[in-house]
DNA sequence: TTTTGAGTTGTTCGA
DNA sequence: GTCGAACAACTCAAA
């Protein structure tokens, strides 16, 4: 047998893999390669936490092939042509990969496939796009049926475990990894998510049991923090179902049964909108249904700059684009309160929050973050009552109540009393005095009127939806 | 082909 | 304070 290339993309672990485990099926000597791809790097649609997170993700893979016998090879440059040149050194017989659904990654592949034989195995969802359709053959479009179908098909068998050797040519040369940006603030790597998954769905009294009552508190920490592991495959989709179900079956309680049942159809929501990108690429570009929401968008760049920079005046949306900012992770609730914002109450186009997000968020997924973006603009795959438009103070008096997650992110808040804090530009003179915070100079007047703005974004949906 | 039931995450208003 | 209705019309999925 010849040697084989196992080609790393969003998979960037040993266990449960199936591209490496074939490749190791296929071939005496197996050279684990990522290519850092000027185009995926350059684009629009990265941020500099991502990439940070994605190094150290390498550097923590490389560690974990060296004490396996292996190590990590590194190319820059366009795929296909580093690729086949590796190809060459090597005179490697085959490349294997994980599938990569998204539109950028299948045209890559069908170049790399042109000149090589490149061989996809598994996906980064547990049941590929393809495998959950409708009787007459066509994909889902509807969440509800979609799960109702996906739970309907068998488990696939359990996680496969790492492999305990890798032999891997030597002299092989590996280029360097970038040095900026310095630091993603997540600790990247396998072994990390899968110690945050244990922690999560394992012990006694695990988070996951809670996870119906407590998601949506942004006060707590109460989801999984898994995104950027499932986000880089550092936890495989089959991982974490499988934690998932195990968690279910040990539920002493109806209501921490409920809890992995609500996880596990979150896991369900980010295959569903993998499909969604899968079989319609052109949401990429904009809305899923083509001929719908011709929404005249304000798109007010000062008001964009003003929610980007958490300066807006509404407390929860403030917090919610500061931690982003400082952390490159938000709240799963915070994220629809913000978004809405944008979408709503400021009217700018989905597709410039849809790009800040990429830029900004450690685990930017194009398939869950166009999702949420298009569920929260009413533009996407479920039929949105166009009236949804959120409050931003009652969901910070609802999943805030406390006012923590506000005080922890906008300082300048730190001293309002909790029944002013989600809508501080109501106190009185002497209130704004005791806090400490002058609106308007200390923390900034509202930028719209909620109840203006929605009325705004009803009128401006109305008219979308006529035309 | 036709029909029927249903559709993540909301807000406001009036009783 | 709580509660139910209203907020449109349309598309999807499945029988």
């Amino acid at each position: 047998m010849s040697g084989a290339i196992w080609w790393v993309r969003r998979d960037l672990r040993t266990s449960d893999n199936a591209a490496l485990a074939e490749a190791l099926a296929s071939a005496d000597e197996v050279a684990p390669v990522f290519v850092l791809d000027p185009a995926l790097l350059g684009s629009d649609y990265a941020g500099p936490r991502r990439v940070a997170f994605l190094r150290e993700g390498l550097r923590a893979l490389d560690a974990d092939l060296r004490a396996r016998g292996s190590r990590l090879i590194v190319r820059h440059g366009r795929p296909a042509e580093a690729l086949a040149r590796l190809a060459a050194e090597l005179g490697a017989g085959s490349l294997w990969a994980e599938e990569d659904h998204s539109p950028y990654a299948r045209r890559r592949d069908a170049l790399v496939a042109a000149m090589l034989p490149l061989r996809l195995t598994s996906s980064p969802a547990l049941r590929p796009p393809g495998a959950v359709l409708k009787a007459d053959g066509a994909p889902y479009t509807v969440y509800t049926p979609f799960s109702r179908r996906w739970r309907e098909l068998p488990w696939p068998g359990e996680p496969l475990p790492a492999p305990a050797r890798i032999a891997t040519p030597e002299g092989i040369e590996s280029e360097g990894l970038p040095e900026e940006p310095a630091s993603a603030g997540w600790p990247a790597g396998e072994a990390e998510g899968q110690r945050q998954l244990r922690a999560f769905c394992e012990g006694p009294e695990p988070p996951i049991h809670r996870y119906a009552e407590e998601r949506d508190r942004m006060d707590l920490e109460a989801t999984s923090q898994l995104s950027p592991y499932l986000r880089f495959g550092m936890v495989s989709a089959g991982q974490a179902f499988a934690a998932a179900r195990r968690a279910l079956e040990a539920a002493p309680t109806v209501e921490s049964r409920r809890g992995a049942e609500v996880w596990l159809s979150e896991l369900i929501w980010r295959e569903f909108y993998i499909h969604i990108l899968a079989h319609f690429p052109h949401v990429r570009e904009g809305s899923f249904r083509p001929e719908l929401r011709e929404i005249a968008w304000a798109n007010d760049q000062e008001g964009f700059d003003a929610w980007r920079e958490g300066r807006t005046g509404y407390p929860v949306v403030d917090a919610a684009m500061r931690q982003l900012a400082a952390t490159g992770w938000m709240h799963n609730r915070a994220r629809m309160i913000a978004a809405s914002f944008l979408v709503k109450d400021l009217l700018v186009d989905w597709r410039w929050g849809e790009r800040w997000f990429m830029q900004q968020l450690v685990d930017g997924d194009p398939a869950a973050n166009n999702g949420g973006w298009q569920w929260t603009a009413g533009t996407g795959t479920d039929a949105a009552p166009y009236f949804r438009v959120f409050n931003p103070v009652l969901q910070g008096q609802r999943y805030d109540p406390e006012g923590a997650y506000v005080r922890r992110w906008v300082g300048e808040l730190a001293c309002v009393p909790d029944g002013r804090l989600h809508a501080p530009w109501e106190m009185s003179d002497a209130e704004q005095r005791a806090a400490g915070c002058r609106i308007g100079r200390d923390y900034p007047a509202p930028v719209v009127d909620h109840a203006w703005a929605r009325a705004r974004a009803l009128a401006a949906y109305g008219r979308g939806r006529a035309s």
